[in-house]
DNA sequence: GATGAATGAGAGTTCATTCAT
DNA sequence: CATGAATGAACTCTCATTCAT
């Protein structure tokens, strides 16, 4: 029997490696980040609580990994596409805004949670900010091409309504009136304008 | 001296428990609610740890009180009065809800980082809707004044905005654009109609 | 019922401490640092494992206590009496040396043992200067009496004989020519002179 | 080329069995035993965790190698030459004891840092005592042959003597009075003889 | 022979809660 | 009413050792 290659040992890490974190995900994202022990997790994900520090060096570390994951893949679901009209680029926002809502809920949960817990939130603060930025600059350029004379407050503006939105979103899902708050969006970019 | 009546006691009760009420919500909303020890919260309180126990039966309970009391008085500065205009009472809105922003913050991160969290926010969750209700009412009318056709929807869609403010005026006050916000939703409620 | 006095509770605390020092000590001088467990510190106290963050914030802290506290009492016992002559000031070194080996071997063994282990060893290295200072004091001027040239070296190199007795007598009881040792220091010190 | 002879492959053996050694050695001269881990001991050696198990068959096992290997050297060092004169022997005993200390400090680390811990010594004592006590002889012939009435006790007297000179010189060196300490011990033994 | 992923026991530590006084 | 000593379960994390490949 001849041993593993650095390459099989590479697969395994990062097969387990994203196992662990999908686990970690959806317990956290369920009880939140202090209630869901690595012990916990560790059962989730079928490994020992040990393995777990083979891949993360602490809690903390699992924590960023996972929302720096998360958070790339739901801002890489945002895109601005400078050849089609700034109108047709709000209504895109809207439509990835409900999409991403339907597709990540558990990753937004997580963000939501620790976003207000000034303790953990410390961790993550810069990776996010990194994440972020651009696409603010996009929802900027968006604004600045509908006209808008301040068009980084306006594009704050419609990232507080769709921030609102979310969390209500994922809270009251049932009681959420989704077709009318897209139509009422549109109603203030586009048809008002 | 004679002794004290129980009516007495009552009031010393009430204004210890009231203490210690404080002090937790200042301790918890500087370290988050699982970071702040009963330990911590008695010292700031300068009471005893085994009388905390006389007054709360645990600490999930401290919680509950806490949040409960905090959202009386956040939504007790909430007033509709049919008297005024409903654009007025839209104006009125939007500057209640920047009054309680900014003297209640520390409820507010509070109430903020226990929303998403699952496990606790079932616990108060009830509590705090018999609180909104009322004033989501109060909302329906004013939008149903202002001519909207579905006045339940367009209430909460005024809420999800200032929802979205809220969390974003606590998170980046620094370069929070207040101004712009109050201006924007007064175009959108006011100017516009 | 009355509730307890403050004095009483600061006796009680004082009890418990030096109870869990003494266990800690005897736990320690057996087993050595690393394999003494705070669960077995615990148990051979009678005490649970949280209270002994009651009383020692942490292993470390523990650990120093112990060595701080031993010292004093072992350092208490080397006295220099200036009315003597130095001859009798020496005798009385070497008699006060095997004294405290006889009566407080469980500190020595610790001290030996940590002495060498310089991640240990940097926690009481200061605290542990501080009382050896004074004696080696004593020891120079004994020197100085008895007429060498260079008192400091001579009282270093008594302290050296000293010490490989001492960790020798530990180590090895059974085999340690006591009295042989005690008259040839005698010898060096005195008879020689 | 030719398949490698038992005897190349034992020679392989042995070289990388002295390479882990090497490693551990100075790493737990460094960190001390219980903190320098076996994964640590591994990068050092650039062997893997696995492989270590292949030679050693745990990590006391290795401890102990450690410590019979870098005493039998250190002992090595150590000869009685009948031909000279007695205090010539004495001599050099001073001369080899220094010679050790400078260049194995860290053998000399470990071996006292484990001396006074008995669960660890323990295991090497018995090896330990096979390689001193011809040294040991050696020593009490020199003192018979200076006319000691009780060599054997002179002898572990010389050897208290230079035991604590060693700890000190390894602890203190930079305020070690290294050459007075020679002179003083060349006085004891060779002067006043 | 050689690898490092995987385990499991146990380490130090924290903390909500209880209770004798 | 009031105290804080005391508990015990759970926490994060470490590490010697094993084993499939």
């Amino acid at each position: 029997m001849s041993p593993r290659t650095s390459e099989q040992f590479k697969n395994i890490r990062l097969k387990k490696r994203q196992l662990i974190m999908d686990a970690a995900l959806k317990v956290i994202s369920e009880k939140g980040y202090h209630t869901a022990s690595i012990a916990l997790i560790a059962k989730e994900s079928g490994v020992s609580k040990g393995l777990m520090y083979n891949y993360f060096k602490s809690k903390e570390d699992l924590l960023i990994a996972i929302m720096v994951d998360g958070f790339s893949k739901v801002f890489d679901q945002y895109v601005i596409d400078n050849r089609l009209s700034p109108e047709e680029n709000v209504m895109m926002l809207i439509e990835q805004t409900f999409d991403v809502l339907d597709t990540m809920q558990e990753t937004l949960m997580v963000y939501f949670s620790v976003l207000m817990n000034n303790e953990v939130f410390t961790l993550v603060k810069d990776k996010l900010n990194e994440i972020v930025e651009p696409i603010m600059e996009g929802f900027t350029q968006v604004m600045a091409r509908l006209g808008y004379e301040n068009p980084i407050a306006e594009a704050y503006f419609l990232r507080f309504i769709l921030d609102g939105i979310s969390m209500n979103y994922l809270l009251i899902p049932e009681q959420f009136p989704k077709e009318y708050c897209v139509n009422r969006i549109k109603q203030i970019y586009i048809t008002q304008k």
